[in-house]
DNA sequence: TGAATATATGAGCAATCATTCATATATTAA
DNA sequence: TTAATATATGAATGATTGCTCATATATTCA
């Protein structure tokens, strides 16, 4: 009676499940992080940066967008660890803190790409 | 004068970027799975479903939420193909469309473990 | 068939968010 | 010091979003 085995195993499954779950302050970070990728601009400014560090006037003008917009985005990302700055002369130039993002990223391209092949 | 090719390589960076930039409509798709990402609710449905297939019900009376949000939310994973579900009897299973997702979070996870070591 | 159960869905609402505009702060150069 | 340049920031606003409530649809069972 394997058919049985399964519906235990789901039962096991299920009841484990609601105490295991991981809390809300646990998954707030990553939920943040996911947030600040859910946005075609910060995107854009992380896949800019994966490049070559960038100043907030280059960053703008790349995308074509208002400095201030530019500017909001950037705090954002920063608050999260997601990018550093530093004053260089009047600009100040900001870059990736980590590759681990740029593995993210690749991770779903991966994903979408088979997501594809799929009919 | 290692500091002027440092230079020109930026400059060299900074002029491909613009054009060598993906397009609204490539970026679109990754940009919204991290949407649904983004979202606590949406998080946590995806962690229960890695450990087991569920019903709506299920889902609803683990995360204790409404039936009517998390069918809403799962019809938003469905539309981006991250779950797919089978009827079965009087309930609909639910269930991950692809082990990519896990190690997208396994790899977020990381960049938040190795960013609080930092200081 | 009719009642009960499971899920889906549309409208409405409050909260969140991305951008703009105006302005503040900081640095450099004259 | 003053003007010019680069960046940050607060308030306002329109758009998006997640939830609830009411209801529609689908399946099972008596």
């Amino acid at each position: 009676m394997p058919e049985q085995n399964f519906e235990v195993e789901h039962q096991n499954a299920l009841h484990n499940l609601k105490q295991n779950l991981p809390s809300d302050e646990d998954l707030d970070s990553m939920v943040n992080i996911f947030k600040a990728f859910g946005d075609m601009t910060r995107v854009k400014i992380i896949l800019a940066l994966a490049e070559t560090p960038l100043s907030v006037g280059e960053i703008a003008d790349t995308l074509d967008m208002s400095q201030s917009s530019i500017s909001h985005q950037l705090s954002i990302l920063k608050q999260l660890n997601l990018v550093s700055n530093a004053r260089r002369g009047r600009n100040i130039h900001y870059r990736l803190s980590d590759q681990h993002i740029i593995t993210i990223f690749k991770q779903t391209q991966e994903h979408i790409i088979e997501d594809e092949n799929d009919f």
